[in-house]
RNA sequence: GGUCCCAUCGUCUAGCGGUCAGGACGCCGGCCUCUCACGCCGGUAACGCGGGUUCGAACCCCGCUGGGAUCACCA
């Protein structure tokens, strides 16, 4: 019988869902959608120091917000204890592991010793040598101890086959007796990890590559429970331009997710930028559909080396990834409209822009206006700053269009206010129309229709660029194109 | 310092002994056009270095260099 996948996403909830973290749940969900095998979420909260409700609350918000779905949890590791507890005095027991009396200072001069010497910073083992007795005498006198696993003192080596990376070798000798249980009695995270792994009998571990030097530490813990060793998968990191791993304290909010949220992203193409970070397909394909992504993931896919998150905190231009702008803009251009739609109701409800009527009678006009501007945007955010003008009278008039395509031509002065007269005296408001009035006039000034048409571009909307004029004018209605126009002579005013 | 991992355009990457080293983003140019974007066409740009193995290496081996991870009574 073919044992079915349990994969699990297990964050310490000590912040907000960052990169790093949203990748390894997205290699995860994906394994587990494609093998039709469960997600655990696993919340490992047992340092109680770091942990906190909030930072819970942002995870899962995080995880929604991307679109991935877990099938059991979240289970909180806390709830757990007594089975870490179990699991250390059956280690104990068994003679896997050994009390040890080093005191931390003790600890902390031999290394910082070894150190210096640029030696080895291994634990000498001195409490594995201790006799009986000399237990029984430590104990009685009441010295606390951790717990030490006991790594085999033989030739050979633990080894395993990464998915990712392939043959991994530890010998015996290099690894140190780590310690597992502290001495106040709290269960440390090779073990509780393990532990947790092995109650919920996860079949395949995909986490970051800062996991594997950890690995032959905890197969030797699943050997010495008995529990069978599952397979790993360990993915390449996540750095910055200047190749450091990304991380909260250096980076702040632009290795967290909701900033991306809060940045006019959207969610699946976010995730779509995420997932080929370190990941790629042989034809190296880069644009996915949620069933598309699941049926081309495997995880032989992902690469070993570590990957760059090509922040620039100082680029006027990009304030992140150009890759991630890009993917974004795709999806926000060849997403069916209704799709796009909740984004931009967001955005404008964010600006106070919004009118409900959107979402009712004017939605056909919201829809063909979204359609209209959304193919020179990048962000959702766009919508309401540069797509301001749409939705609302109250927009700013940029600097350099209105000295491009304003002051440059005096006449407008005049021009504008009587185009709006000739445009206000239009039946049908289509663009066929508008597109004659606006050419006749131009002929009888004996101007270029491009004048008039930048002209009345910049009056209505404020830019210097955008979508054919007469679409905007259509798309903007009559009665706002003949008022603005009628008051672009205060245009002149403001910039004598 | 010990241990482990990694190394193709600026960035994300394909490549798995014979390719003009492919794609994408960015950047540059052109077409389209009322402008900008989209779209289309074209260009720029990479196998870290040195040894082997081989008729032939980006691909295999060794060394070097460079980068990363980890070495807690954190998770």
């Amino acid at each position: 019988m073919k044992k079915d996948v349990i994969v699990r996403f297990a964050p310490s909830p000590t912040g907000y869902l960052h990169i790093g973290g949203a990748r390894t749940a997205i290699f995860n969900w994906l394994f587990a959608q494609k093998t039709g095998g469960k997600l655990i979420l696993r919340i490992e909260d047992t340092d109680a120091q770091r942990s906190t409700e909030e930072s819970i609350k942002g995870i899962i918000e995080g995880l929604n917000w991307l679109g991935i779905t877990w099938d059991e949890g979240p289970y909180f590791q806390t709830q757990f204890i007594n089975e870490h507890h179990a699991a250390a005095k059956k280690l104990l027991d068994s003679g896997h592991a050994y009390k040890c009396f080093c005191s931390k200072e003790e600890l902390e001069s031999k290394r910082a010793a070894a150190l210096k010497q640029k030696k080895d910073v291994k634990y000498d083992g001195a409490c594995r040598r201790l006799t009986k007795d000399e237990i029984a005498e430590k104990e009685a006198r009441g010295l606390p101890y951790t717990l030490r696993m006991k790594v085999p003192n033989k030739e050979g080596s633990v080894s395993f086959e990464d998915i990712v990376y392939g043959k991994i070798d530890h010998k015996y000798q290099d690894i140190e007796d780590f310690v597992i249980v502290r001495s106040n009695g709290q269960p440390l995270y090779l073990l509780s990890n393990t532990v947790d792994d092995i109650r919920d009998r996860i079949t395949h571990v995909i986490r970051g590559q800062d996991g594997l030097s950890n690995t032959h530490r905890q197969i030797l813990i699943y050997q010495a429970l008995g529990a069978p060793v599952p397979q790993f998968a360990h993915m390449s990191l996540t750095l910055d331009p200047k190749k450091a791993k990304i991380s909260k304290r250096k980076h702040g909010e632009l290795v967290a997710v909701h900033f991306y949220k809060e940045h006019g992203f959207l969610p699946w193409a976010f995730l779509n930028f995420l997932v080929l970070l370190g990941w790629a397909t042989p034809e190296s394909r880069e644009i996915f559909s949620k069933e598309e992504l699941i049926e081309a993931f495997s995880l032989e896919g992902i690469g070993r080396a570590n990957s760059i998150f090509n922040v620039n905190k100082d680029d006027p231009k990009y304030f992140t990834d150009p890759k991630a702008v890009s993917i974004n803009a795709h999806y926000l251009r060849t997403m069916p409209v209704d799709l796009i739609a909740p984004f931009v109701r967001t955005e404008l409800k964010k600006a106070g822009i919004w009118d409900p009527e959107y979402d009712a009678g004017k939605r056909p006009w919201f829809l063909d206006t979204i359609e209209l501007i959304r193919s020179r945007f990048h962000l959702t955010t766009d919508f309401a700053t540069r797509g301001r003008a749409y939705f609302s009278n109250d927009f700013a008039i940029e600097d350099r269009a209105l000295k491009k395509n304003i002051v440059k031509h005096p006449q407008l002065e005049q021009w504008l206010p009587m185009l709006a007269d000739r445009l206000e005296k239009i039946a049908e408001f289509t663009a066929p129309e508008t597109e004659a009035v606006i050419r006749e006039m131009a002929q009888a000034l004996d101007v270029k229709p491009g004048v008039l048409i930048n002209g009345i571009r910049t009056a209505v909307t404020g830019q210097l660029a955008g979508p054919g004029i007469f679409d905007i004018l259509t798309t903007i209605g009559q009665r706002r194109v003949v008022d603005r126009l009628r008051n672009a002579p205060a245009l002149f005013k403001k910039h004598w």
